[in-house]
DNA sequence: CGTATGCCCTGCGCGC
DNA sequence: TGCGCGCAGGGCATAC
């Protein structure tokens, strides 16, 4: 699962490769992955052109490509990575970019959750949410201000804040129990309660997890490579994803996996209390049916 | 507006 | 051992 760091190792590792290039031919096995516009005005608007740039928003790539933009999104389970031309396509291929001088990019997908969204001419057909991103600490510190300020007030977990894009660009799900373990706050404390020094300290862990991850070229969790098909080495920094049962690496006790805004959240029961009147949730089971009203 | 829920999709882990 | 069920989850639409 691509988060910010993996998709920014994903942007340094095919950038050399792809920066002057020219995309000779696109050929499109699953139309439904070009979100926009539909595949055969995508193809014929990208054949010929050059690629300028290669960038990174948050969790989108952004291909600088004939003077427009060429967004792709991985979500669960893309990978994009280089290939020699006529290498057999491995299961799941949806897309190949076929570059002159004989190599290909290659977008394979098992879950077709991510995809293509290549901007017109003045912008539009872009997706809704890259337009709303919030500030991407891998691109530049956070302000600490901003931060508080779109905390306050806020009753929702602060691990769903978190997750929000508009919040913190690049985030996802790995992270986000990171950076509350390293901060010592729990993933279900309403995020306008945070104490000052705990945004302080939420603050300072974001930037420093999100470092460690670029630093180690990302977590290889199931399917992730880079650009150039390695592994990412984040993996064995973790200290709560997917460590449920085993002992916190800062005081020894197992560590524990609850549901949070519907995702699996874990974290450590000690380093991290619970708020007030939350008795540690074993991930209940999603509430059916309405309750009866009686008067 | 802020918050909550369901959907998309397929590989894999678990239980029997 | 083999099989089948259900979980996993980012972003978006929709509901409240």
């Amino acid at each position: 699962m691509p988060e910010g760091p993996e998709v920014e190792t994903i942007r340094r590792t095919l950038s050399p490769h792809l920066e002057g290039r020219t995309i000779a031919a696109v050929t499109v096995l699953t139309p439904g992955q070009i979100r926009h516009p539909d595949a055969a005005t995508f193809i014929a608007a990208l054949e010929g052109q050059r690629i300028t740039g290669l960038d990174r928003r948050g969790k989108y790539l952004v291909f600088h490509v004939g003077g427009r933009l060429l967004v792709c999104h991985l979500r669960m389970s893309g990978r994009l990575y280089l290939a020699p031309a006529g290498m057999p396509l491995e299961p799941h291929t949806h897309v190949v970019f076929h570059l002159e001088g004989g190599q290909e990019l290659r977008y394979v997908d098992p879950r077709k959750f991510g995809g293509f969204h290549l901007a017109g001419p003045g912008g539009e057909g872009l997706p809704p949410g890259f337009l709303r991103l919030g500030p991407d600490p891998i691109a530049a510190p956070l302000d600490p201000a901003a931060l508080a300020a779109a905390l306050r007030g806020r009753r929702a977990p602060i691990k769903a804040l978190l997750l929000d894009q508009r919040v913190v660009a690049g985030i996802g799900n790995i992270y986000a129990d990171e950076v509350l373990h390293r901060a010592r706050i729990h993933p279900l404390r309403p995020a306008g309660s945070l104490a000052p020094a705990e945004v302080e300290a939420l603050h300072r862990a974001i930037g420093e997890v999100l470092a460690l991850a670029v630093a180690r070229r990302g977590t290889t969790f199931s399917l992730y490579r880079d650009g150039e098909g390695r592994a990412g080495d984040m993996y064995a920094e973790l200290q709560v994803f997917d460590r449920t049962g085993e002992p916190c690496r800062t005081c020894g006790t197992p560590i524990v996996k609850i549901a949070v805004a519907g995702r699996g959240t874990h974290l450590c029961p000690a380093c991290q209390p619970p708020p007030p009147g939350t008795q540690a949730p074993e991930r209940r089971p999603r509430p059916r049916g309405r309750r009866a009203l009686v008067e």
